[in-house]
DNA sequence: CAAACAATCCCCCATTCGGGGGATATTTGG
DNA sequence: CCAAATATCCCCCGAATGGGGGATTGTTTG
């Protein structure tokens, strides 16, 4: 069964942006509301599984005051979405205890895995920005290793010593917290270094 | 200096997501185009470096003779967008050489995969699906290979012997034509397998 | 029904990886 | 100007991988 999913967005390109992605997820989206009243609405009729909510809409209204009124109605997840990545509008949501926060722009996997872990009552913000990012050489190690190259490879393209990439190799792992290149490969995706 | 693109597409709520994709990777839209006259009166203002064009446009408009005029301008890699996975469609579009191929509905990366390889001009289809599915405990494995877990402990999750996962793991670099858990994990995130 | 597929398990062996020590030179930013 | 960051190189060692052989069970499906 199909999860239902009810936006609350006013910018129409934006909110059928969405839909689109979540639609290619097996996400059935059951309306897309531009104000509150409209929003209430939907939710009432098709008592949807996911929320996603702009957190401030262009006609002043936010959000919150209709998530406190359909959390009476039926508990559900929800993903707000925000375009300010500020530590205030962080604290403010935060109270109202969502599923996940994105930032805009943002981009379809952060939404889908947005999703996801919401379903999964998994907490996951997209935002204040704590990661480090990876040296020039580390960044061009890691798109080695995309590609399946060894670390004996890649020190023969790099013309590098292999010793000089298993040191790369390991300050990637101390820096990123991981522990193999699997799964740097991995959040070399989440953080799109590669494509 | 970034790469300027022209966008001829008349589905207006597409050509704003490309745009709005493309932007987010250093590409610049200098116009979205709705027909083969505005495609050919943006493309000779401001010359772009590539082009997206959908194949067939809804007033009946094909996009190879708008291409063919534009080539005599200036030569720039296209990108074709179909709505048809079919192989007629991808016959027609393969004789006018274009640098990619993709069907709707496509991901962000995809697109993304395809504005990069054109401008390498690496030819990439995306298109006819001739990719084989994992089986069930295949995708599973994958799943854990992705979060890094090696095979003696993805065996003791499983509940299965240590020389099963390996035995699946050949069997995807097999069935997948790869050679190590790094380009499985790649190809995953590729094929949406894992978010 | 026979053949293909899926999932399970076993052995061998050379190569690579992860993690633990170091060291030195160059660039860069405050 | 000097400390921090970056990039380079070296050794050791136990564990894991990749690639090459097999094999046995069910299940699906043409």
């Amino acid at each position: 069964m199909e999860t239902k999913v009810l936006i609350l967005e006013d910018d129409i390109v934006n909110a059928m942006h969405m839909q689109v992605v979540l639609e290619s997820a097996e996400f059935e989206i059951i309306g897309i509301a531009g104000n509150y009243i409209e929003a209430l609405r939907l939710f009432v009729n098709r008592l949807p599984d996911l929320l996603v909510c702009c957190i401030y809409l262009n006609n002043g209204e936010v959000a919150i005051n209709f998530i406190e009124q359909a959390r009476d109605i039926k508990k559900v997840p929800v993903i707000y979405v925000s375009a300010h990545d500020d530590e205030e509008t962080l604290n403010r949501v935060m109270d109202s205890s969502p599923a996940s926060y994105i930032t805009k722009p943002f981009t379809d996997r952060q939404l889908l895995v947005a999703a996801k872990c919401a379903l999964h009552k998994q907490m996951r913000l997209s935002s204040c920005n704590t990661t480090p990012e990876p040296t020039g050489r580390e960044l061009e190690i890691i798109r080695h290793l995309v590609k399946g190259e060894s670390s004996r490879k890649i020190a023969d393209t790099l013309c590098i010593s292999y010793e000089t990439v298993k040191t790369h190799r390991k300050n990637i792992y101390k820096k990123f917290r991981v522990s193999s290149g699997y799964e740097t490969v991995a959040l070399a995706f989440h953080n799109q270094w590669v494509f």
